[in-house]
DNA sequence: ACTATACCTACTGCTATAATGGGAATAGTA
DNA sequence: TACTATTCCCATTATAGCAGTAGGTATAGT
């Protein structure tokens, strides 16, 4: 149950808007370098990342990426559900109707418990209190 | 973040196998017909699972496999490793020395957190607790 | 005009997944 | 002994997704 780099981009991306948040907007190529990812493919993420709305863009020189809503409103789940769907599990608990078994599959309720448990720590977690954690924890932080 | 097939149909054997516990060993035949699993494919999860450890087996005519422990004494994380590794995340998680912003990476504690959440609800379950679980909420229950 | 940026589309190599298939070794049974 | 049901072992395949590359267009600031 390995993350995509793609979803490990964009949490990474996510957070230096965050961390940059207020200061007008940060350009791709920046975001790349400072977290040492291809330029060319995080340009895909951020376009995915705009499409849902999470991040808005400026076109044109000195355009670049800004968050849509200041970075205590952003969840990690909302970055996470970007790449990695409605998160976790198997298709038979999100369908209903998915498999003849459903009603009583007991599996099924375990799925869901480990659904239930990776989505708490997700929607209990703002951008914002990451970086908050991240400027107590290390003067010399990093993101 | 998807799971795999392998490691559903795993749980799946795993739960009839503590199901029929006590009763000899169980086919891997009969389990893919009750779970509607393709039987070749399972054959080779069984063997992985043997090879881990979680069961054994018998050879021949009247031959199977039966779980290697008590189902009370066997974590749903034994199964979920199987396929799975050393549970969700990331390689940096795991790996101290995998990149060099480890140190003040953020982004890892995140993905850390996530991990424990999933490994606390599969390491405090136990094959037997599941089963119980259905027997409770349905007399007609199913695995 | 020039440049820096977002934006768009297509392609590529790679790997893992989810099987399928054939057959050998083993053990029970008639 | 012959027969059969099983585990066991190995190879092959089709597909899909991931990670990344590439080339170009539209837009905005200077």
């Amino acid at each position: 149950m390995k993350l995509s780099t793609r979803t490990r981009y964009a949490m990474r991306a996510m957070l230096e808007l965050a961390n940059g948040y207020g200061k007008g907007p940060l350009q791709t190529r920046v975001i790349a370098k400072n977290q040492d990812i291809s330029t060319k493919y995080l340009e895909q993420i951020m376009s995915a990342l705009k499409s849902t709305g999470l991040i808005r863009s400026q076109r044109g020189a000195k355009g670049g990426y800004i968050l849509a809503n200041p970075p205590e409103k952003i969840k990690l789940s909302d970055v996470f559900d970007v790449f990695e769907g409605p998160v976790v599990t198997v298709e038979c608990v999100a369908n209903e109707n998915y498999c003849s078994r459903s009603a009583d599959c007991v599996a099924k309720q375990v799925w869901g418990e480990v659904q239930r448990a990776v989505r708490n720590v997700l929607q209990s977690t703002t951008l914002q209190d990451v970086i908050d954690k991240a400027k107590i924890t290390k003067s010399d932080y990093q993101i």
